[in-house]
DNA sequence: CATGAATGAGAGTTCATTCAT
DNA sequence: CATGAATGAACTCTCATTCAT
């Protein structure tokens, strides 16, 4: 495999340029949100953008380094927003009651609840592209910050859950509750309060001492 | 969305015609478990069945057809394996001692874990699939065998069940194995033993009565 | 270099393509003698040829394959050409003059003028984009026939020609030609009568025994 | 033919203004020596120049322009080689005995020699465009330059040259060499002692005495 | 029915050139 | 004058689908 270099191809310095990259980011967004991968091509994007496909091809060398930086900005995204609630979890405000590990769960999985359901399309058509796309520095790091993040809060509470927990735990974690999600978004959309208990369901089994 | 014809062009009914199929769809198997979705088009399918693409159009009207046919079919032996173990489980050979819930759902989640981790790009791509064409009567009557044969299993050991259990709880059951397995796949290919021991501990917690 | 596949895709096994073929690289030659390198793209070849791009590219897996089987096409109708020429030099119709050295080389300059004077811009285009092509078995194969055609006719007509003569002598003897004829077709197309002797000076320097 | 406006867009009569053509052409010469024609475009010369293509086009309105540029300066680099080269045969230093035919073409041939080996990529890239741009009077006086050295140099030894030399000789002598050392570049890179002999024998074979 | 040649819309990508800053 | 962001026509190549044989 000669392995597609997904790297930005140059960044922005003028202010004009920071935002056509920011337009176009946000256009792809929308396209592969109502089309999908079928409907993704880098000439609808940047028609959409209201920008020349030149100007796309300025800042991303191929389509794939579009779709590299589409995730990338998610999974940051994912990242910035666990750090904030593992603090929040630590943390609590003066006269705020602790939480339970339950709690601390159901606010976590929100997290991917809201990536993924407000979005499901976008976020499955990125997920198939995670598969088949060469890892970036970005995206591995943002990772890290995530599972960095879970294996605080499970320090944290660590009364309640089993001692023999395996490593995986934290991608396991994400990979069910990401599941549970795209299954829900798959069949017509109901109430999300059931979703919510079922994650809850299955990830304290996973995690809790029995 | 105009909704594409997705049904298989005719039942066919001679023998020859009957190994045609069999080829084709034995082909487009390896193509796409070789070359992803990316790799996937009729023309190729047709040179690796040793067939001509106007006879792959004679029994399937489009490429959707194509991979519909190739969902139903996985679909079809899913069910085919769960009816045939949960009927195992609720008549032990004699002398063989009954199965406990854990044990029951480790061979069920063996049952995908086959399915997906044999093929895990094949799986990938398939699952993709599902997600973007029109659902066959065929499909649903697959799923709706499986699930049944799951309420089997849950009628058979209600005792360690819990007894609020949602009605989702088999479409979730294969969801979380489904996710486990394909994160698994996506890092290195380690020991299916340590697999084993996470799917049960998330679907135990899912299901069991505390 | 990763070197790119110039092989020809499939051999055309119908009459009917064994015609598209042609009328392919026919339409090929033409737009490369009329517009050169500069003008010459698939689209305008299959244009012209009454072809879709499609079937040009049933045939020619890219671009360059389409100009290697220009290319290799020409060297092979010199190669025959040469042979040709060489056979008749060595056995001369009865009641003919043997020739002398002068004579049978303005013969074979006479090859290489009707290729490159013919169609300058083409034989231009193509000496280019030789030198930037892999080289295939066939284009091998027939610039060795011509090697081989010269040095018989040396054989022949040792008795005229230098004895210290280099190995490159068949080489060189196409480049001097080439070159002189390439001059020439620069500037305005002038009589050839003066381009013959002007050839046969230069080739005779080269090889005579002084 | 619309034929397009070559000439350069202005003389840059600044110091600072100077330094940026020179700056320019020297990048051209060595994306055009690396990456041949196929890599050479006004972006990446700007790019290797350190220069902006705004500034790229404030000296050369378009892209036939630059290689034009570069075309006149080869030739005229050629030319001053020339003149000097036939100076200093025809008042040899004091001391010095004087050059026989022989030694004078093998000291002009290796100016080619010198242009074309030494980047023969960049040499052969510069012939054919050369073909194709139209021609400017820079050039024009440059190769006058060139034959009018040769004339001179024929003047000096007339006494071992043909007397019915065509006027096309120097041209010829020029064409000549070229191909040789193309085809010799073409070819691995030998001992260049060889060629010198080769291209000997093909000059004094066209312009000697017999 | 089978064949496979032919089609052509459409996708990815480049690059000469312009122009607002 | 310099900059470099923006443009978009043009080009290479793919692949689902049709249809004459």
């Amino acid at each position: 495999m000669p392995s597609i270099n997904v790297a930005p191809r140059k960044a922005p310095r003028q202010q004009r340029s920071q935002a056509t990259v920011a337009v176009i980011l946000q256009a792809a967004t929308r396209v592969l949100t109502r089309l999908s991968l079928a409907g993704f091509n880098t000439n609808r994007v940047a028609e959409v953008a209201g920008v020349s496909v030149g100007s796309l091809y300025q800042y991303f060398p191929n389509k794939a380094a579009l779709v590299t930086a589409l995730i990338d900005r998610a999974q940051t995204e994912l990242a910035d927003a666990c750090e904030q609630l593992v603090q929040q979890i630590k943390n609590p405000a003066t006269g705020q009651p602790g939480n339970t590990l339950a709690e601390s769960l159901g606010a976590l999985a929100q997290l991917t609840i809201g990536q993924q359901y407000a979005k499901p399309v976008f976020a499955a058509a990125l997920d198939h592209e995670e598969a088949r796309l060469p890892v970036q520095k970005q995206y591995r790091a943002a990772q890290e910050r995530v599972l960095a993040s879970m294996l605080q809060l499970f320090a944290h509470q660590h009364a309640e859950l089993a001692t023999d927990l395996p490593e995986s735990a934290a991608r396991d974690f994400f990979a069910i509750t990401k599941a549970l999600v795209e299954t829900e978004a798959g069949v017509l959309k109901k109430s999300l309060a059931d979703l919510d208990v079922r994650i809850a369901r299955a990830l304290l089994g996973y995690l809790k001492k029995f």
